[in-house]
DNA sequence: CCCAAATGTGAACAGCGCGTGAAGCCGGCT
DNA sequence: AGCCGGCTTCACGCGCTGTTCACATTTGGG
């Protein structure tokens, strides 16, 4: 069930959807999103963004973060060529956006990628080089291998490749996955570190690099 | 850095990267993903999806898979509407997709969002001239080159790039860098101040400046 | 043109950070 | 209770890295 804004829905996109077979239902106001959701929660959300008419973009806006926020929905915005500028400086409400008007097959294709759900916001799996790690099922794999990691282990691997490239100090990193109320020896996450790199294999042990005197991270160019 | 595919870009695209403001090069095929990827990594891909010509699809598909999977590129593919259905099951090779011909603001915003999305954190980049400093990641480059930095070096080299152009005596860096609770001769400032410059190499060694009798500074009218 | 101060250069020393192996410690399971 | 896997801590040694010194070179002034 997709989410629909504004509620007039133009005679064009109501006949996309109708004869696409999607099930939908207008939205037209934050209120409606959790009012109005179906059981299962929306299959995503078209949004019109038109500067010309109704209450304005803020009134879409303001529907597109509803919408991410409260259930993370991918949204899909429906611009005027004029409106581009609209987005910029919101990138984090909207997933896609569609010219209009619009190409039916592309807005099919587009809707198609959405469900897919390999848009950039919120992915279940990391990749990284020769790195995967299934958020959901707790599993790694590198090199197609499956690696046994115990739960440190796996929240720290996961918490620097949520970030690749970027250096943590073992200060962050006792905070930021061991618990602000930690109270230990730095060195834990030496040792960590080192256990990582040794289930890594030889081949990826230098996906983690040490950067002297600062923390560590998980590599970026100097590899392979 | 973009990496564009396939090599043989067409005027348009190049025309619209260039006046943009992009930097790009052309990738040919899946070896040249790694073996040209400059040292901070690809910022993202525009790869054309043309089944007339070329090596048709599967080199393109080819390209996509290799920048997702090694580098986990953002990528986008610009598609002719006929080739829509391409796009299906594929999902997990691209991030995007824009019709071509294309609209230069649609790219423009489309490049824009993936770039928002794709950096999770906010990186702060310091750049000067050739020199790109990322504070994120500890990694300094200059023309494209990697430094291998030492603690000190870097953290030389970026208070002394936080400010450019302005003279900093041997004292002041001694407290702003090393800490005020430092004791030492100033001299040790001469000899890592040397060490940049070796580093930095021949071309770029006068970014770093002496002010005689005064200190030093990082670069002059030059630049900027 | 000479001298002195300031800076560049090369090398050596010493301290410290990090990797490593192994030993404690704690909770869960049989 | 006894064992075991996993997290933490400790001690040791190596190699990097910062610091220092002696000497060469440059700069600017008298």
């Amino acid at each position: 069930m997709y989410a629909v804004h504004p509620g007039t829905v133009s005679p064009e996109l109501a006949q996309f959807l109708d004869l696409g077979g999607y099930a939908w239902k207008p939205v037209a106001d934050p209120a409606e999103v959790t009012a109005d959701a179906p059981p299962e929660g929306w299959t995503g959300a078209i949004i019109r963004l038109d500067s010309g008419t109704g209450d304005g973009p803020d009134a879409a806006w303001a529907v597109a973060q509803a919408l991410r926020e409260s259930a993370s929905t991918a949204v899909l915005l429906l611009v005027r060529g004029n409106a581009l500028d609209e987005l910029t400086m919101r990138d984090e409400l909207f997933d896609d956006f569609c010219l209009d008007p619009f190409h039916p097959r592309e807005l099919e294709a587009r809707l198609a990628h959405l469900a897919a759900g390999s848009s950039g916001g919120s992915t279940e799996i990391i990749t990284y080089g020769p790195l995967r790690i299934n958020l959901d099922t707790y599993e790694a794999v590198v090199d197609e291998r499956p690696l046994d990691l115990t739960y440190m282990e796996y929240e720290l691997l996961r918490f620097l490749a949520s970030q690749p490239g970027r250096v943590f100090t073992r200060e962050a990193l006792l905070n930021q996955v061991w618990g602000y109320e930690y109270y230990g020896g730095a060195r834990t996450v030496d040792v960590h570190i080192r256990r990582l790199r040794a289930k890594l294999g030889e081949e990826n042990a230098d996906l983690i690099q040490t950067v002297r005197s600062v923390g560590y991270r998980l590599g970026t160019y100097r590899w392979r």
